[in-house]
DNA sequence: CATCGCCTTTGGTATGACCAAACCTACCTT
DNA sequence: AAGGTAGGTTTGGTCATACCAAAGGCGATG
């Protein structure tokens, strides 16, 4: 049975369950949810060894296509964004690591968000902008409590990412979130800080009402690089 | 996100043995390009046994730290933005797959793009200029021959994605082109279509020299939904 | 009917063996 | 001496088997 993997290149005896195994996940023989066959199975399924099949699920788990956990059965995960973010984030966290990383990664999201606040300027529905009222309510409501005021801050940039409807978007959101994370628990917080970033989201929120791209991207930028200056010191010189 | 695993302690000697290579990698211990050693040198120095050492390898390779061909020894490979997409890239062919996916990916590529034109209008500097007109004569001299015109296209947006000098926007821009290419190659093209594309660019070129931001994005919006109405039935209906 | 404990299943690891490709070395040819 | 080549050695890929420990199912028990 493993002659099909003889005709191709692949001298990978792995590749070729890995790529039998995707087949049945994306022609849904294998549901979003269900469980692997138990190696034992796909050993005489396929007709290889169980060395090879614990590298093609190996694989298939590093690809997120499955979801491996220690001593259970791994469970099938039809792929989503999150999906390939988090196949990126081992890396990334390596990358964070090295000298201007955590600069270069919060640019790009200052770049995209600007963007998105733009686009939120000229394009948000009611609904959206009543999204955003209720996210910086809620925000204001959390300045005495930092933790739950970081929560609500995430929120509130989190539906920005919604707006454009691009389910791309909010994974990408979450991506930048967990992998900043750990940098910003270091800054320091305090509820007068807190107010400084609620009135800021506010700016936000008014310039999009006004349909003011420019003033919207301004205050978003202002606020992101005021955040920046705040935490620049955990990681870096001057 | 997935890192819901995260909590549970590692019972995996797989992870262990990672972690140890990962930190010998970072510590420059194993420097980029290196080989590592061979598995059964692995084995003793962790002292574990052929099976782990594999599986450890493996989940390196997968996270794009080393690269290992079929019958060679695992190469070290510091890990770059490349490195963190291309790890990506695996679970992005099933979402392009999906009903609607290459449109959002396209649609977060207009988005990102838009603001780096805004980004060139506004912080371009000559040589940054320069290099765009550059990229756009090689564009021009190619509109007879449509291949080289594609990759004379692709050179020319790539300026855009090196101006703000972060590493991590080129490394985008590679994921995109490389992620979309499958489905641009079905577009027609001709020297019509190519002298079309042309004017644009010089067009956000011209935006850019004027300094003027709302006209790069307009010209960049316009240019690439153009592409997009072009390609769209390749793989869906209206 | 709920609970507890045993037994089976199943993933994780360890050995040891074999093959074929890649690598290296020493020898031979020119 | 330079170049190539044959043979042995290294090394990754695969297989088979065995054992362990945790997870899950099942039945006995209170």
């Amino acid at each position: 049975m493993t002659d099909a993997a003889a005709l191709r290149p692949d001298t990978r005896a792995a590749d070729a369950v890995v790529r039998e195994l995707e087949a049945r996940i994306a022609s849904g023989a294998l549901p979003d949810g269900a469980h692997l066959p138990p190696e034992r199975d796909l050993i005489d399924t396929y007709g290889v060894s169980r060395t090879v099949v614990r590298e093609a699920v190996a694989r298939l788990a590093s690809r997120g296509l499955v979801e491996s956990r220690p001593r259970h059965r791994p469970v099938v995960r039809r792929p989503g964004v999150d999906a390939a973010l988090a196949a990126a984030g081992g890396v990334v966290g390596h990358l964070l690591r090295e000298s201007g990383g955590v600069k270069n990664l919060y640019d790009t999201r200052i770049l995209l968000e600007g963007a998105l606040v733009r686009h939120a300027a000229l394009q948000a529905r009611k609904a959206d902008v009543a999204a955003l009222a209720r996210a910086l309510a809620e925000n204001e409501a959390a300045i005495p409590d930092s933790d739950r005021f970081y929560a609500t801050d995430v929120a509130f940039h989190a539906v920005l990412y919604e707006i454009p409807r691009n389910p791309i978007l909010p994974a990408v959101h979450k991506a930048f979130t967990a992998w900043l994370a750990e940098h910003w628990r270091k800054m320091p917080r305090s509820p007068e800080r807190n107010r400084v970033n609620f009135l800021r989201h506010r700016d936000i929120l008014l310039a999009i009402q006004d349909r003011d791209p420019d003033a919207a991207e301004a205050a978003l930028a202002s606020h992101l690089n005021a955040a920046w200056e705040y935490v620049r010191g955990t990681f870096e010189g001057p």
